[in-house]
DNA sequence: AAGCCAACCTGGACGC
DNA sequence: TGCGTCCAGGTTGGCT
C-alpha cells in the first residue's frame, strides 16, 4: 500500500503531533512481521523523547536520542496517533505512549517491519544500507541512466528495485511512466537518454502532486495517515487501476497486463 | 549472474 | 447468506 508519498504524508503528521513528546509506555506484541518483533528491544524506549521523524524510501525512523525505531508499513501498515486510552484496532502489533498521545502500529497482512536500534549504527541496518538514493533526492536522473544502461530488464522492474531509487511502488512507476509516455514492458536498456530524462522528470513531479494531495487511497479504503484521513490522489491517476477505462490524458481504453507477477497499466496511444 | 516467481499474510470484492 | 476464487500499495530467497 503505502510508497513514497504515503510515507511521507504519515511522517509530517507523525513530526508535528508526536516530536518533543517523552515515551512513557510501550506494548509490543511478540508477532511475527518480515522480521520478528522482539518485545524486550522496545523497554529501553521508555523516558526517552522523541527528537525527529525521518523518511528514507519507504521506511521510517523515528529517532529518540540513541536509539531509533525503523519502521516499513509494507503492504497494508498504519501508524495512528490516537488519544490515551483509544481501543486497540485489530491487528496492532506495537503500541508506544508518549504524554498526551499513543502511536499504534496495526498491519494485518504483517509484511512490514518494527526495530530498534541505536542511532549511530543506522548506517549497518541491512534494509537500510542496500537502498538507492531516494525518489525526491537530487541525482536521481543520473542514477536512473546508469542502472538502465546494465540492463535489459523491464522498466519497471528497474523503477521498482529499491536499490536503484527508493520510494517507488506499483503505483507511482506505473503512472511516472505514463507521464513520460513510456510502456512498462520496454527493456531499460534500449531506451534513449532523453526519454529517461523525463521519466526522471515524472518521478518528481507525481511524487510532488501525491504527497500534496496525501497520498493514494484506492476504493478499498487502504491508506490512512496517522490521523485516519484518506489521501485524495487516486482521482489524478492517468492510468493505475483503469483497466478498460479511458487513460485521463488522451481518452484510449488502458490496458492491463501481467508483468513479473503484478499488474502492469498503460495506455497503448500515449505510451511506447 | 541477472531476472523471474513463488512465498510470506489477511481481508475485501465479486461471482455463483 | 455463504462459500470459493481472485486480487492487493512490498520484499525476499531460491531457482534457472
Amino acid at each position: 500500500m503505502p510508497e513514497l508519498p504515503e510515507v511521507e504524508t504519515v511522517r509530517r503528521s507523525l513530526s508535528a503531533r508526536l516530536v518533543g513528546r517523552r515515551v512513557v509506555g510501550c506494548r509490543a506484541r511478540a508477532v511475527r512481521l518480515r522480521s520478528c518483533v522482539d518485545p524486550a528491544s522496545w523497554q529501553p524506549l521508555l523516558g526517552t523523547t522523541l527528537v525527529r521523524v525521518e523518511r528514507r524510501g519507504k521506511f521510517l525512523l523515528l529517532v529518540f536520542g540513541e536509539l531509533s525505531a525503523v519502521l516499513h508499513l509494507g503492504m497494508s501498515g498504519r501508524l495512528l496517533v490516537v488519544a490515551p486510552g483509544a481501543p486497540l484496532q485489530p491487528h496492532t502489533h506495537l503500541t508506544l505512549h508518549f504524554e498526551g498521545a499513543e502511536l499504534h502500529f496495526q498491519d494485518p497482512r504483517r509484511f512490514g517491519r518494527a526495530e530498534v536500534w541505536p542511532t549511530a549504527r543506522l548506517a549497518e541496518v541491512p534494509a537500510l544500507a542496500g537502498l538507492g538514493p531516494d525518489a525526491l533526492a537530487e541525482g536521481v536522473e543520473e542514477v536512473l541512466l546508469a542502472a538502465a544502461a546494465r540492463t535489459r530488464a523491464p522498466i519497471r522492474s528497474v523503477l521498482l528495485d529499491q536499490r536503484v531509487v527508493a520510494g517507488l511502488g506499483n503505483i507511482y512507476a506505473t503512472e511516472a511512466l505514463a507521464r513520460a509516455g513510456i510502456r512498462p514492458t520496454r527493456p531499460a536498456g534500449g531506451l534513449a537518454a532523453r526519454r529517461l530524462r523525463r521519466l526522471a522528470l515524472a518521478i518528481r513531479s507525481v511524487l510532488e502532486e501525491a504527497i500534496a494531495a496525501g497520498g493514494t487511497t484506492l476504493q478499498d479504503g487502504g491508506f490512512q495517515d496517522a490521523e485516519g484521513r484518506a489521501g485524495f490522489f487516486a482521482v489524478e491517476l492517468c492510468v493505475y487501476g483503469r483497466e478498460g477505462l479511458p487513460c485521463r490524458r488522451c481518452g484510449s481504453s488502458v490496458r492491463r497486463l501481467a508483468l513479473g507477477g503484478r499488474s502492469a497499466y498503460f495506455c497503448p496511444r500515449c505510451q511506447r
